[in-house]
DNA sequence: CTCCTCATATGATCGGAGTGACATGCGTCA
DNA sequence: TGACGCATGTCACTCCGATCATATGAGGAG
């Protein structure tokens, strides 16, 4: 059984055979950058698990700007609350790199909540873990300046995607600078300036859709 | 049994024995307005489920400006996320006003959630309900200015807690214009002016910790 | 290999909103 | 009932960050 599903909350509470019989159950589903697994109103009733690349969660504001609530790895679920909490969409899951996931529908799902607790426990933990980061988000929208919220991304991004090199953490975090700005809820052009000055620093390096963290301590420092 | 228990997440599954049975093994607690409930890094291990008043969710930051989460009512649940997902407490809950609560320990809810998975499913909603909210919240951060938020705001707070009268819709908010600046995230100057200058167009009068709406339509369009 | 387009970089300008400084109002408690 | 303390109302001043404008660079399509 894949190791990127053992480690989904769907699949925690379950046994190899279990967990095997599920994973059957499922669809799978290929995007390739730039196209979208659903859109903002879409009727929604399935749930998807990350298995490889990246999927951003954003939405658009009536004038046409963008706002990024999550960027999504492997392991991770997208669209559960339209599930939980019956209704459409309200944002639109987008492929970052090319990505493949696992679809389950609101009728495969329902019956094995009820068969197994340990599964609605173990989305319980997941889906309360998410709005903890969500709350955090919001307090740093308010607290920190964008230079800080921009420190704080990075750091998030290579807490879960960045590897370590000779020259520091690799975080290929797929994102163009407007996309960071979105995520942040900033400009392109403010979040450009923060990065230059980090960069000229001496605290990181950047490189296409990616940066090598080289002072996480200061950035830390920087982003509180 | 309390209607307004009926109403609550944690109940809504179960028939009035079961429920009864719940309620019983709840500990009231009751608070005078300014008291807190818990406090960010307490340990948590403990659910509530609000019966008469209001509560506020609140963060301080490191220099002790404060940013609050969320105004919980009559049904609403507080703590559920140290539950679920187990770890300190992340933001401290202060009564508004007088408040009376009910508890239930982590001890008694997991054979609960074990024995009904209909009441896992519930709260899966509940807190998936939540999540929404949390992301609209963050959303108008980005989007809207200052009195769009407050507009927001007080349209929320008056579907949930205004009363009809002859003038228009009266919100008891309980909250100080400090606690709604602290609520949209913005200085209480600023909110005094935004609520001052929705005064002086009719749209709403101000009272003390209350406002009447006079003019929803265009609040509402004020606040998209 | 060469455009053409999209991403990145950087400066100039302007405005929303925070800060600080007061004045006023009002509820509550001795 | 008087007075203190907290909440509210309103300035002037400053500044962060959005917006506009304009390079420069780099990857893809032909």
């Amino acid at each position: 059984m894949d190791d990127v599903l053992r480690r989904a909350a769907l699949f925690a509470a379950l046994d190899d055979d279990q967990a095997a019989e599920l994973r059957a159950s499922m669809t799978e589903v290929t995007l390739a950058r730039g196209e979208s697994l659903f859109h903002e109103g879409d009727p929604g009733d399935r749930l998807y698990v990350v298995v490889e690349g990246k999927v951003k969660l954003h939405r658009a504001s009536p004038d046409g700007r963008e706002n990024m609530l999550a960027v999504l790895g492997p392991s991770e679920m997208i669209g559960e609350l339209s599930l939980f909490d019956p209704g459409p969409r309200t944002a639109t899951a987008t492929a970052l790199t090319e990505v493949k996931l696992l679809g389950l529908g609101h009728g495969d799902l329902l019956p094995l909540l009820h068969a197994r607790p340990e599964v609605s426990i173990a989305l319980l933990r997941a889906i309360a873990r998410r709005l903890r980061r969500t709350n955090d988000v919001m307090s740093d929208l308010v607290f920190s300046d964008v230079p800080g919220r921009v420190a704080k991304a990075l750091l998030d991004l290579s807490r879960r995607f960045g590897v370590p090199s000779d020259e520091g953490i690799h975080v290929a975090h797929d994102l163009t600078q407007e996309e960071l700005a979105q995520l942040v809820g900033a400009s392109r052009e403010t979040v450009n300036k923060a990065l230059a000055d980090f960069a000229g620093r001496g605290w990181l390096k950047l490189e296409a859709r990616a940066v090598v963290l080289m002072d996480v301590e200061r950035l830390s420092r920087r982003s509180r």
